[in-house]
DNA sequence: TTTCAATGGGACGACGTTCATCACATACGC
DNA sequence: GCGTATGTGATGAACGTCGTCCCATTGAAA
């Protein structure tokens, strides 16, 4: 029953999927073309149709894999030092995972559905799971505090966090000035969780 | 010496940028084609290179614009108040002014020069302005710190609530409910705000 | 040899951008 | 006052790109 290709349909899967992911990392979101993919692993355009239903799909995927890589970053983070000194790190390791290719960590925020389109189930899943691996580092600083109050300042230092990254790498606002984000980032959780537990004891 | 149009020429640019301004409300970056522009407008795309350089030059231009806004909203705030009270009175103002249109906004994210090019020097002196507000405001709340100090602090609270904003705008992620942007500003710059003055007396 | 899914590649309607051409309001000669 | 020359602002076809669709063709398996 006629397969013409040197590929099983799992290769031709990775072949695409490698062939993106270069893309993306060198050129951004815009670097991406349907046509250009196929030029690079010698299939052509129509191919790509057979195996993703279309370009939003294809991206959706990388994402998801993205977001998979930074919750296995996020889980080598040692679980026997304390509270503090994990949340710094799993700051660090945040900031060092998507520094790394960080056009390609862009996609998360460069890629819009079409309107009307809702983002798939599994894809709202492993943001999730992530911030659940923020929440259980968070937690343990801020005991005496309802589950409301531990989600939304996990919430505050995913959103500070992916802020201080997010505008140090768009190369056009560089008003944080590449010389640190580090710094930065350390800055902004030491500093808020130090805030937290502050306001916590109101009886000075 | 001929000119044919109904328009000046500071008519045509306002038309073409009030044109433009709606369709990325509407769509985003993504729903503003030269074409789209010159239908509305009732002009030809051609009649759009007499005005700006290419779509490139336009985006930047309304970004411009943008910028000069927020700026003008963080200048309401009332100077009388105390130092801790306009910190968030200027959270609010951003979160208030940027969610208004959230699509436009996200014009300033979503927008990406062609590699290579530089942004405009009077592009990245908007953006010096506006943060030099905020240092301002964040300054008196940290007596005896560097100024390098200060200017941390003021890049750190800017990029948290861009990133709350941004992450609550981005409907592909709403991790973080709209619902909650601005508790969460509320939260971030408070706490925060609290933690850098807490470190500053090591003697408890 | 038959069968049929995988593939190629042209077609369609969009896009940004360019540029030779045109139309016309003004300026000037009479 | 009239006719004509002037030159600028507007045009819209053209070029090369894009995502996506679709069907004729291919070639390995039955």
């Amino acid at each position: 029953m006629g397969r013409r290709s040197s590929h099983t349909p799992e290769e031709l899967r990775e072949l695409i999927l490698e062939a993106s992911t270069e893309l993306i990392s060198e050129g951004g979101l815009t670097g991406l073309s349907a046509r250009e993919i196929a030029r690079r692993i010698n299939y052509s355009p129509g191919t790509l149709y057979n195996v993703f239903e279309n370009l939003d799909d294809l991206v959706l995927t990388i994402e998801g894999r993205l977001i998979d890589g930074l919750a296995a970053e996020l889980d080598k983070v040692p679980a026997q030092d304390s509270p503090m000194e994990q949340a710094l790190a799993m700051g660090r390791a945040y900031l060092n995972y998507t520094s790394k290719k960080p056009k390609l960590w862009n996609l998360l925020f460069e890629h819009h559905l079409p309107a009307g389109r809702e983002v798939p189930v599994w894809y709202q899943q492993k943001l999730d799971s992530v911030m659940q691996r923020v929440e259980a580092v968070v937690s343990p600083l801020m005991p005496r505090r309802s589950a409301e109050d531990v989600t939304r300042s996990a919430h505050v230092l995913w959103a500070g966090v992916h802020g201080i990254t997010s505008l140090a790498t768009a190369d056009k606002l560089a008003v944080v000035t590449s010389e640190g984000a580090g710094p930065l980032v350390d800055l902004l959780i030491s500093a808020y969780l130090q805030g937290i537990n502050q306001s916590a004891k109101p009886a000075r």
